[in-house]
RNA sequence: UCCGGGGUCGUUCAAUGGCAGGACAGCGGUUUUUGGUGCCGCUUAUAGAGGUUCGAGUCCUCUCCCCGGAACCA
C-alpha cells in the first residue's frame, strides 16, 4: 500500500481550467475572485469543507481572494450563534478568513435600490397574491404558465406598493415583488421568481430594521458583484438557477464585471448524514448530545474527535471538482486520517478490556516487593525524533483480554497457555496457567518471563509471533474511552420511508469504563490524538481528563481472518 | 410528462482522436519489537446499438439508466 499522492494526483479539474483559461483570456482583467457563502442556520459538516477548499483553494491557487460571506437573507432560521461557528470552522480547517467578513445584509439597501430600477424599467411587479396561487400558477414541467392578473400594474403603481411594502403598511405574506421575466420558460426559475417578501422577523444583524427581505436568487448574484466576484463556485443543485442569476445581473448597472457561476457536484460520503435539516433534528431531538458530538459529520465534531484539518484538507483536494453526482467511500477519507496521524501521532500503551497477568518468576527487592524496572519505548517509530520514555514494568500487569484465548483459533498468535510471546518493548513471556472467575470468564493469567530476552529478543534466536501491548498495574491509570462506528450512518438501500432517523445507527457508540492506560497519557496535551498500539488512533476530549475518543482504528488483519473463517 | 446535468474497475478521480492509468477497497507475498507502517505483485471498467475515422472512452445519431428543477428556503 502506498500513500496517496493528494496535491498532484488531481491538480487540473474544469472549474481550474476555467478560472486558468479566464486568465489567459484577460477576462475579468485577469482577477480571480470566489466567495464561500454560507448560510448562518447551521453548523458546517464534512461537505462543507469540499466547498471551502474549493472557493478558498483556487482563489489562492490563482493569487487571488475568497472571502466568507454569510448568505443571511432569511432571519427565520439564522442565528449568530451559527456565525461565530462558521468564522471558527473555516479557521480551524486551516484557511485565512480575510477581514472584514461580509454579509449579504450589509447590502440590503442596494439590492433594495435595484429593485426600484428593474420596476422603473417594468421588469419587476407587486403581485397581491397568495404564496399558494403563485405557485399554481407557475404551471408545470411540460406544462404552461398563467400569467398574474397584477402582471400589468404601472410603473408607479408597483413603485408605490413597493416603498409601501418596505414601510411595513402591508402584512405579513400579503404581497410580494415578483420579476417579470417569462412565464412560458421552459426553466421553471424564469417564471417570474419572488424578489422579496414580507416578513416580520428579527434579523441577528438588522434587527427590525427591514420588513421585507430578499429572496436567495435575488440577493446571491448581486451581492457577488456588489464584491467583485468572478468566479462564483456553487453546488450542482443551482444549475437551473444559473439563467435567473445572470438574467438578474443583466438588467442591472453592475459597477464592474458581470459575475459567473459555475456548478460542481457537492460531495457525499457513505455513512454519512450531510443535511444541515437531519442533523439539525437529530441535535434538537437528542439523539445526539450536540452539534460537536463526535458521531457527527459536523466540523466541529471532526475536530473532537481529533481529524487534522490537514488531513481534511488533502482528502477534498485529491477527490477533485467534476460535475459527475458521486458518493465518496468513508474508508478513502479515513485513509487520509490514518496516513498524516501515522506520521504525527505519539504511541502510547493501553488496555481497553483489562485482563490481570502475573510474572510468577518476578523477583522481589530487599523489601519483599516486586521490583519495578523501566522498559524505554520510542514515541513514535515513523519519527525517531519524537524520542522516547520510560513505561514502568513489574509484576503484577494489565493485558487486552482479547490478546489471550485458552484455546487459540487458527492463525492465532497471541498469549495461549503454553505459548510464547514479546511484551512490547520488555521481555519475552510463556503461559503457564490461567485462573476462571465464578462466571467460568478467565480472571486472570499466569506466565513466566525469560530474564535473557529485556533487549525484546532472544539470544539463542527463538522468534515470537506476537508482541502484545501492556500496562503495569501499579502504576496505570483508569481511563474512559469511546469508539464509534463509522460517522453514524448505516448504509442500507432504499432509505428514504419518511423517519429521519430510520436510516441512522443509534448504537454506533460504545463507552468503554475502566480501561487502564500508562500514566505518560495523563499529559496528553486535550484535543491531541495519540496510537493506542495495536488498537487505532485516539482524541484526548479537551473537556474531560483522561476520557479519549478513537479516530479511526488500525487495519486488522486477525479481523479479517476471523470474518473470512 | 417538459427542461437541465451526468454515466470509465466494487468505489472514486484520470486519460491533445493514439498502449484505458492512479488511489481506496479486496487478494497474495515481503519487511517489521504494533497482526500498525513500509515495500512488491495480482484481480476487476469505458451503459447499449449503429455511424465517422488508419485508429473512438473521447466526434455524430438513436436507445437505456441515474441526479436536479414547479419555497414568499438556501
Amino acid at each position: 500500500m502506498s500513500s496517496p499522492e493528494p496535491t498532484t494526483s488531481n491538480a487540473s479539474d474544469f472549474v481550474r481550467d476555467l478560472v486558468r483559461s479566464d486568465i489567459e483570456q484577460g477576462t475579468f482583467g485577469g482577477r480571480v475572485q470566489t466567495r464561500f457563502p454560507p448560510e448562518p442556520n447551521g453548523y458546517l459538516h464534512i461537505g462543507h469543507a469540499k466547498a471551502i477548499c474549493v472557493d478558498f483553494g483556487v482563489a489562492a491557487e490563482f493569487g487571488g481572494r475568497c472571502n466568507l460571506r454569510f448568505d443571511d437573507t432569511n432571519p427565520d432560521t439564522e442565528d449568530t450563534e451559527y456565525v461565530d461557528a462558521i468564522i471558527d470552522d473555516v479557521r480551524w480547517l486551516g484557511f485565512d478568513v480575510p477581514e472584514p467578513i461580509l454579509y449579504a445584509s450589509d447590502y440590503f439597501e442596494q439590492i433594495y435600490g435595484w429593485a426600484e430600477i428593474l420596476i422603473t424599467n417594468g421588469l419587476a411587479y407587486v403581485d397581491d397574491q397568495d404564496g399558494e396561487t403563485i405557485s399554481l400558477q407557475r404551471g408545470g414541467y411540460g406544462k404552461p404558465g398563467i400569467e398574474s392578473p397584477f402582471r400589468d400594474r404601472t410603473v408607479d403603481e408597483n413603485l408605490d406598493l413597493f416603498r409601501r411594502m418596505r414601510a411595513g403598511e402591508f402584512a405579513d405574506g400579503a404581497r410580494v415583488l415578483r420579476a417579470k421575466a417569462d412565464m412560458q420558460h421552459e426553466n421553471m426559475q424564469l417564471r417570474d421568481p419572488v424578489m422579496y417578501r414580507i416578513r416580520r422577523q428579527h434579523h441577528h444583524r438588522t434587527g427590525d430594521q427591514w420588513v421585507i427581505y430578499p429572496t436567495y436568487d435575488w440577493a446571491h448574484g448581486q451581492s457577488d458583484a456588489i464584491e467583485g466576484v468572478t468566479h462564483s463556485l456553487c453546488t450542482l443543485e443551482f444549475d437551473s438557477h444559473r439563467a435567473l442569476y445572470d438574467w438578474y445581473l443583466e438588467h442591472l448597472p453592475l459597477p464592474g464585471d458581470q459575475p459567473r457561476q459555475t456548478e460542481f457536484a457537492r460531495l457525499e460520503l457513505t455513512h454519512t448524514v450531510t443535511s444541515k435539516r437531519k442533523l439539525k433534528q437529530l441535535v434538537d431531538n437528542g439523539v445526539v448530545d450536540g452539534w460537536d458530538d463526535p458521531r457527527l459529520p459536523t466540523l466541529r465534531a471532526l475536530r473532537r474527535r481529533g481529524y487534522p484539518p490537514s488531513a481534511i484538507r488533502e482528502f477534498c483536494t485529491y477527490i477533485g471538482i467534476a460535475r459527475t453526482n458521486s458518493r465518496h467511500q468513508i474508508e478513502l477519507l479515513e485513509s487520509f486520517i490514518r496516513t498524516e496521524l501515522n506520521r504525527t501521532a505519539l504511541r502510547r500503551m493501553a488496555v481497553l478490556r483489562p485482563l490481570r497477568l502475573v510474572i510468577t518468576n518476578w523477583p522481589d527487592d530487599a523489601d519483599g516487593n516486586p521490583v519495578v524496572e523501566h522498559a524505554e519505548l520510542g514515541n513514535n517509530p515513523e519519527n525517531p525524533a519524537d524520542g522516547t520514555r520510560p513505561v514502568p514494568f513489574s509484576k503484577v500487569l494489565y493485558i487486552e483480554h482479547d490478546d489471550f484465548k485458552v484455546e487459540a483459533p487458527p492463525k492465532y498468535y497471541r498469549l495461549t497457555p503454553g505459548a510464547e510471546v514479546r511484551l512490547r518493548g520488555a521481555y519475552f513471556l510463556r503461559c503457564t496457567g490461567y485462573t476462571l472467575g465464578p462466571d467460568g470468564e478467565v480472571e486472570e493469567v499466569q506466565c513466566t518471563y525469560d530474564p535473557d530476552t529485556r533487549s525484546g529478543n532472544a539470544p539463542d534466536g527463538r522468534k515470537v509471533k506476537a508482541t502484545i501491548h501492556w500496562v503495569s498495574a501499579d502504576h496505570a491509570l483508569d481511563a474512559t474511552v469511546v469508539l464509534y462506528e463509522r460517522l453514524f450512518r448505516a448504509e442500507v438501500p432504499g432509505e428514504a420511508t419518511g423517519d429521519p432517523f430510520d436510516d441512522l445507527d443509534h448504537d454506533s457508540r460504545e463507552v468503554l469504563t475502566g480501561c487502564k492506560v500508562e500514566a505518560a497519557l495523563a499529559d496528553t496535551p486535550p484535543g491531541s490524538v495519540v496510537q493506542f498500539e495495536r488498537i487505532g488512533y485516539f482524541a484526548h476530549d479537551p473537556r474531560e481528563s483522561l476520557l479519549f475518543h478513537r479516530t479511526v482504528g488500525l487495519r486488522d488483519e486477525w479481523a479479517n481472518i476471523q470474518k473470512r473463517s
